[in-house]
RNA sequence: GGGGGAGUUCCCGAGUGGCCAAAGGGGGCAGACUGUAAAUCUGUUGCGUGAUCGCUUCGAUGGUUCGAAUCCGUCCUCCCCCA
């Protein structure tokens, strides 16, 4: 056992502030491939509407996390903290830097921090507490975890349905509390000594940069890449669906809305994600910002990981 | 030219004399977030930094009234019908 976690540089932010390109330009800098942190590049064929990187924009630098899952299956924070962590570990054991980018903030905390311990689904609680759900409604959902798990419950909203059924899931699968497993998992050390590098925008230039790039992604035909996958079997229910851009689109195809409404409500829904990145983000107070738009990124970022990120 | 209807807070839209700074929705802003996370949820949204307080607001203006977004007069704008 190593005296200490490796240490793993991050870039973080919100969308279209150029984490990508800024990974690159240091895994080429400073001999590194990229780790994307991103949950919907991971899916194979979506391309345009999750802005995944050409090949020329990955400059011949190795990406890893992309287009590891079909869009037909749904996949998880543990899966990706699962994996990204081995390719993580290999890039390491080759003597490179591995260089995570993405915007992702329950997966960046995945791989890094590690969730409490996984609970497989038998199958059967998911089902018994959805039909709970249907029978009796929200509140009694709640009541029961008010009865379980009270310090779970009372960070909860009722209406908060998801978090709900997941919490009352692990303390039915487990017989453990969520609250529980989270001290837990909070006392042990983190798989990596995570730096990360926050790239920041003034918000109306976030704004003006998500607009034209919505508008590119039509040009390019997010359209047709959505019509190719549900005419593929892609459910528009599945949860690569109900990406950004993608559930718009799959709406045009089915004629309830207009393109120009799907392209307004998308660069909405974009503008909306862009600011829960940034709240997600900002409340780590181990983010070293540095603005987006900045002439001399490159060279300060290189210098701040010298400094700061690498042992 | 005649008849009818409508103008409400950023938007849509309730509200027909006091309980209205004004329902609800949208949008904006802020926040949360441990196996769906580009998902899901929460708060807030006239001004006065807070107020059981004050001020300004419901097309404009003048009235009625203890009191008006709500009633009356006039004017402006828009819509529909008849000519």
């Amino acid at each position: 056992m190593s005296e200490q976690s490796p240490a793993l540089l991050c870039i973080v932010g919100a969308t279209a502030t150029g984490k990508t390109a800024l990974a690159v330009a240091l895994a080429r800098r400073l001999g590194g491939e990229v780790v994307s942190c991103d949950s919907m590049q991971i899916y194979r064929g979506m391309n345009i509407g999750t802005a995944k990187p050409s090949l020329r924009e990955r400059g011949g630098v190795r990406h890893h996390m992309i287009d590891v899952a079909d869009p037909t299956e749904s996949y998880s924070a543990a899966r990706y903290a699962e994996e990204a962590s081995r390719a993580v570990d290999d890039i390491l054991s080759r003597g490179l830097i591995p260089i995570v980018a993405g915007g992702t903030g329950l997966y960046l905390q995945a791989l890094t921090h590690g969730l409490h311990d996984i609970v497989e689904d038998d199958g059967q609680t998911r089902a018994y507490w959805t039909d709970v759900l249907n029978t009796k409604g929200p509140q009694a959902l709640y009541d029961a975890l008010l009865q379980v798990d009270p310090r779970t419950a009372s960070r909860l909203s009722v209406s908060d349905i998801r978090r709900v059924m997941r919490a009352l899931e692990v303390h039915t699968l487990t017989g453990v509390p969520l609250s529980e497993r989270h001290a837990e998992s909070q006392r042990r050390a983190p798989r990596y000594r995570a730096s990360l590098l926050g790239l920041s925008l003034e918000r109306a230039v976030l704004y003006a940069r998500i607009e034209a790039r919505v508008d590119d992604m039509m040009a390019l035909g997010l359209l047709d890449e959505v019509r190719g996958l549900l005419a593929r079997g892609v459910p528009a229910d599945s949860t690569a669906m109900q990406a950004i851009g993608y559930k718009e689109m799959a709406l045009v195809l089915s004629g309830v809305s207009t393109q120009e409404e799907a392209t307004a409500t998308v660069k909405q829904s974009t503008r909306r994600y862009a600011k829960r990145q940034v709240t997600w983000f900002t409340r780590r107070h181990d983010v070293y910002w540095l603005a987006a738009d900045d002439e001399n990124l490159l060279d300060k970022s290189t210098e701040i990981v010298g400094n700061f990120c690498l042992p």
